[in-house]
DNA sequence: AAGAATTTGTTGTGCGGGTGGACAAGTACG
DNA sequence: CGTACTTGTCCACCCGCACAACAAATTCTT
């Protein structure tokens, strides 16, 4: 599902011209509108070279050209022309599957969220429901799209583990789903058949916090997700952390105190058990069907009590532990840990550098979300995108034509 | 120090060239001889371009042409002309410092251990005198060196935390350095100039069992290094896990048990109080100082006592943590946990199978390191052997001639 | 305000390197 | 001993990037 990094291959020249076009693709995508100058010297190729990839994306209908942007000129010269994402260039579908409500865009190159819909998702769904109403917001978002601009993929962030061989969701404990084929099921509630990606929330959070929030320019960052569960995305040397299976970064059941509470994984005391939703509601004595609107209650408080200051120590230190093995540069908060951090950052910040090594420590740094509660949406975004980067030309290919009326009948 | 990972750049066709010689060499290495045959069919070229590559590699003195292996031949059709190491191909030295000795080895390509020399370090050494005893085993063992073989650099793996960018040792708690450049040192000793990269002593277990040992083909794992401290090192997607700083995978400071022992980071209940080489000398009374011959102390064993199974479930215990966060295909028990797995080998897999996630418990496997003891050292000789993979031509280029001679003066 | 300086787009040519076909070489099988 | 099969070698070829020269567009200078 994700794109594989070769291993022992050699490059022939189709590589060659496959691998520039790509890469100059993601450039454009990174930065939205972006000079042929600025691509020269970040690629690293010759003027003409560039031109001809140039010329190559606009005659797929990928990129148009731009007049220069005429911001921050510096020094003399000839302007160098813009290249902009088209205006029916490719897009992707992100879906972010939440455990009470589903979130639903038409994202174009760039990042650019071009359509969005959102709807409740029914409380211990099953999974063909919650399909079918995933389906309906798809339906909704792509009704204004236009007819050329082709549907690359769709991408699925889910809250729980999915194999990264097939895209199975193995576990999602708070939908209270075990080995569902997420994937198929939207594509047969839609009749369609388009390239579906699907990983964890977290892992998506990383990756778009990497490609456009905060972590941009930042090769090894975590993002830790705080919800109902608590797990991380990792991304390290630039690449994401997937692990064997897909299942890297179950940062929720690090064991954190063995004689702490039972965790619905069968231990005792693993981290989730203190910092996780559950845990916060019972410290800040918010009703248990209230969880999953934890962050709106959290952003009403103006002061912490000494429990929610202690659930922050206790970040503070699950946090060091994982600094501790990953040794990051970022650490970004996403979920419920983001108003926390407004509530008890201190406490957070203290626990973490009381109980991490000196050496991480002094690199690391925590920060908020750049792309505040989208982060999961715009990184399913992202790996529906990925295709293109890694060879366009295939990527269109198979990439659907005038989607609305496809999903119309 | 080591191959930085390619970013955003385009490729031009010098690259392409640069990449095919390297990869090609990386398998020569890899195998130590394979057939033009299955050169084409592994990097998926043309016969002839295999051909020309291998023409080079042989003109730049590195390979030589070999009669095809006269074994196991299936099928008819012209036996493939083997591609083998040169006698006198380049070569590098590989250190292997542990606590209370040091191993040099003059290491060529495909991993042959051509020179190997040892000598206890002194406890407690400064680090000059400890630099000072390595140049003379390098001296040693590059005494019978042919005189046309290049050095292409030297690798050191060291018991503590290396600092990527320079190499520098932060910290080896139990040679109790601080902020040591043994690199130089080492260099300044021998009065020579060439490529110097530093490891972590677990990274390089990890890298060497991957390139030659028990993980070949196996792109997730992770090698944990019980001595007197415990470390890990990580490969993930076939790419060592290094962090920001290069300080990933210090897994002996995770959080164990908050009640628990202190450990001199500051804290209470490391893991590493558990399971390190202490805590198993207090398990199995042993005086305290012999802790760093702890593996023949417990090879004596034939039976465990109560005690050393707790420090096998503890093992186990920790190794959950580490399965969950990282879902590695492979965890390979180094150091004294070598001795330790023979032990209490099912008590350490209870230990994880009870507290690990099923869906990565189900994929990963325990084993033995593949190398025994010579892993870190094999490792050592594995990233100063790297620039060739990455660039051959301009690896030699750097590289020394007539060492030997060189030394003598 | 006009020319100089600077940077970029465009075009044509050249070169390096992988491809593919033809043929020779070497082995297994019948 | 001949056939089938695979591989090594040589050749012409193609593709893609680099380079140089020129035109275009803007800023800086006088």
């Amino acid at each position: 599902m994700t794109a594989q990094r070769r291993s022992g291959l050699g490059t022939n020249q189709e590589a060659v011209r496959r691998h520039n076009l790509g890469t100059l693709l993601r450039h454009v995508h990174g930065a939205g509108q972006i000079s042929r100058a600025e691509l020269t010297s970040l690629m690293g190729l010759n003027r003409s070279t560039i031109a001809g990839l140039v010329g190559e994306l606009e005659s797929l209908g990928i990129s148009e050209r731009a007049t220069p942007a005429g911001g921050a000129r510096q020094g003399a010269g000839r302007p160098s022309a813009g290249v902009a994402i088209a205006a029916d260039g490719p897009c992707v579908i992100a879906v972010d599957l939440g455990v009470d409500r589903a979130v639903v865009a038409r994202v174009g190159l760039g990042g650019r969220v071009l359509q969005r819909a959102q709807a409740p998702v029914p409380v211990e769904g099953e999974a063909w429901q919650v399909g079918a109403s995933v389906a309906a917001l798809i339906r909704e978002v792509v009704e204004d799209a236009p007819a050329a601009s082709p549907l690359v993929g769709i991408g699925i962030s889910v809250p729980g583990m999915v194999r990264r061989s097939d895209g199975l969701i193995r576990l999602a404990p708070n939908l209270e789903w075990h080995d569902v084929s997420f994937g198929g099921i939207v594509l047969a509630a839609l009749g369609l058949d388009v390239p579906v990606s699907l990983a964890n929330d977290a892992d998506l959070g990383a990756l778009a916090e990497h490609t456009r929030g905060v972590g941009v320019g930042i090769d090894d960052l975590i993002y830790v997700s705080g919800n109902v569960g608590v797990g991380a995305g990792v991304i390290m040397g630039g690449h994401r952390l997937e692990g064997a299976g897909g299942y890297a970064g179950e940062v929720g059941h690090l064991r954190f105190d063995p004689g702490g509470r039972p965790c619905h994984c069968g231990n005792r005391g693993c981290w989730e058990t203190e910092v996780g939703g559950h845990a916060i509601a019972e410290a800040i004595h918010c009703p248990p069907d209230k969880v999953a609107q934890l962050d709106e209650v959290l952003d009403g408080f103006d002061s912490p009590s000494p429990e929610l200051r202690r659930t922050g120590t206790a970040i503070g230190h699950g946090l060091a532990s994982i600094v501790n093995m990953f040794n990051p540069r970022l650490v970004v908060l996403g979920g419920y840990f983001r108003s926390l951090h407004q509530l008890v950052g201190t406490d957070i910040e203290a626990g973490l550098a009381d109980r991490a090594l000196p050496a991480p420590l002094e690199s690391v740094r925590l920060t908020l979300p750049g792309l505040g509660s989208d982060s999961a949406l715009l990184g399913a975004a992202e790996i529906a995108l990925e295709p293109l980067f890694v060879d366009p030309v295939a990527a269109l290919g198979t990439a659907l034509v005038d989607v609305r009326a496809r999903l119309a009948g």
